[in-house]
DNA sequence: CCTGCATGCAAGCAACTACTTGCTAACAGC
DNA sequence: GCTGTTAGCAAGTAGTTGCTTGCATGCAGG
């Protein structure tokens, strides 16, 4: 019972938070949306701030989300997944996001939830790009400067999150569809990389399509 | 005179819209940061609302900026210099937008000026595109498939709009710095259209390095 | 039955919001 | 010198904000 209220007040509050930042998230309107008296949400969390607070890191977690194989076969479908999954995941909380990243100026802690998912992520795409060095995939089109793999992540990233943040406010932006964006993402990845479709014998790993 | 205290108005406006978002951008605030009093606020725009409305759309107005050659030599300098004043300028625009886009849901209007530099900015590079693929620089290494155009097109914007957004917000994203980021994503752009350093002689047009 | 406990309701608090009004001072053009 | 414009200042409007208080109600456990 108690629980319950406690967390139908705080999806309220993200949803509301959402809606209108942080000075537009009054605790009146959350109240109304989680349809609770006011009175309850200062008994239960103190503070509009406190609420906010709980309720934006509890909203913004990531967790785990989908994870790129340990031994590549195909990179271009293998990552083509994990891409979209990983668009998915910030689609959800792109207008958190946009407050949260508004908001940064005058309450800077909310931000490192946010950091938090995307950092994750940027790691898999990192070690999975070592793993595609090892198992011959990448450098052998172009020789693959070290210098060039960092840019190529934060673009490909930075595609990812542009694309799931602004499509539907700049559609003009998007001539494709969003799964054929990041397919076509993926690939200009790949060839940014060097990377072939097949492996090419040329680390002490084995790397065998099947 | 007159003139005098509107400027400082706007720009003071602008400023603080920028701070605090638009709940945030309080009258007494703007008139303090403008040295101007409250009152004269109203008396010369009337509205808090109108005021920020033209405060804002004054102040993320983009002038021409840079433009693409019309014959290309070297497509990576040119588009790296291109890309790096593009940058710049939303670079220096990057905390008005963020309050224009978490705002944009409840008041719609301010993000046409946002959009519109946006909007430029892509139609000249799509053109740009256009003029490399006539003179012969790109589809030579793969051949280019009309709808992979779009979407590299959108990753190199969205590579730059992220980049300038949030590099200062999130730094362990964007491991060099920003010039060489930028440069990288332009040579990845560049093979992702499948072109090459030197023009392939297969249209009509004659376009030879220098 | 009684005692906590969580909640709702009505009212109110001081601070702040956008905006107005009345009055005065400075300054310009005629 | 008179007049119109533009500004500042002090005060006040009605509404909203986060937050508090007092009291009544329902409900579970002893």
């Amino acid at each position: 019972m108690i629980d319950d209220h406690r967390n139908r007040i705080k999806s309220a509050a993200a949803r509301v938070y959402a809606k209108h930042g942080w000075t537009g998230a009054t605790t009146r309107r959350i109240a109304e949306e989680a349809g609770v008296n006011e009175v309850t949400i200062f008994r239960q969390f103190g503070t509009k701030d406190a609420l906010l607070d709980i309720a934006v890191r509890e909203c913004s977690r990531v967790d785990a989300s989908s994870s790129l194989p340990i031994t590549p076969r195909v990179p271009q479908d293998e990552l083509t997944e994990w891409a979209t999954a990983h668009y998915e995941t910030i689609r959800g909380l792109r207008e958190i996001f946009r407050q949260i990243m508004s908001d940064a100026n005058n309450r800077p802690t909310a931000l490192s939830c946010a950091d938090n998912g995307q950092s994750k992520a940027l790691s898999q795409l990192r070690d999975y790009v070592i793993r595609l060095r090892r198992a011959g995939f990448v450098g052998t089109i172009y020789p693959l400067k070290p210098a060039d793999v960092g840019p190529a992540v934060s673009m490909l990233m930075g595609a990812l999150f542009n694309d799931a943040m602004n499509r539907e406010m700049m559609p003009e932006f998007f001539p494709q569809s969003h799964k054929e964006s990041i397919r076509a993402y993926v690939r200009m990845f790949l060839r940014g990389l060097g990377a072939s479709a097949e492996p090419v014998q040329q680390a002490p790993r084995r790397a065998r399509r099947s």
